[in-house]
DNA sequence: GCCCATAGTATCGGAAATGATACCGTCATG
DNA sequence: CATGACGGTATCATTTCCGATACTATGGGC
């Protein structure tokens, strides 16, 4: 998605839809926050996590998502470094928005088809 | 959001979120949705709702909605044309995740600011 | 002295998404 | 006879995103 998608935010109510959309965007941020909402993780843990990301574009998804104020970057002065990501209060306020998407996808795409059958006997 | 990010959908739970976002992304699919919530639009009429689309974007966002099955398109063979858009039951489905969108931008945007006390008070 | 681990940067290039603009068909109205 | 309404297409340019690859710093272990 392009990044200035709304200088003015006066496009109606369905625009708090965008606005949302805009902000966890980007081909990676659902799925980092998902895992950071399991709780704090370090850089090469997300790594593993997303076996198909690049290193650069795992940077820059988490520096989008940290200066957006969803997750705080904790750097320890170590070597070899140590850099652990945890989400914030706003993060995890996030948290229904995340749930939403993931249980649309467990219940209505090829992926989730597996699960589909645990999921609708809740 | 770039088309194919998922070849093989195998990428551990995460993957579901990720899988739902590219569905509802591009850059209006997600206000489209939510005004197509309220019920039939025309295609005039959606464009009202959406005062930057251009022509050619809107009717590209409503063709990927078509195919991939979130909303029916009706062509009355009158002139001047009348096209009909509105969500399938697939498309319905949708609605907890574009309302968790909404709410989330409600409370948490600066647009959404005006509405966050009306809506804390739910 | 060399290599490894961690968490990055830098640079280049291609692909994809979006924007701008112009054009189309047909009937009703003026 | 021209104009406008409606729902589009076609073409081109630009912006943005993303991948591949190479490079960096530093301290510990061999």
């Amino acid at each position: 998605m392009p990044r200035i998608r709304h200088t003015a935010l006066d496009c109606s109510p369905g625009c708090a839809v965008e606005a949302t959309l805009e902000l966890i965007d980007g081909k990676w941020k659902g799925v980092i926050l998902y895992h950071l909402l399991e709780g704090t993780l370090r850089f090469n843990a997300i790594r593993k996590r997303l076996p198909n990301v690049t290193q650069r574009m795992l940077t820059m998804q988490l520096r989008e998502l940290e200066r957006d104020g969803f997750l705080l970057r904790t750097v320890y002065p170590q070597v070899p470094p140590r850099v652990e990501y945890s989400l914030t209060e706003r993060g995890r306020s996030l948290e229904p928005v995340i749930m939403a998407l993931k249980r649309w996808g467990d219940r209505h795409t090829t992926f989730g088809r597996s699960t589909a059958v645990a999921e609708a006997a809740q």
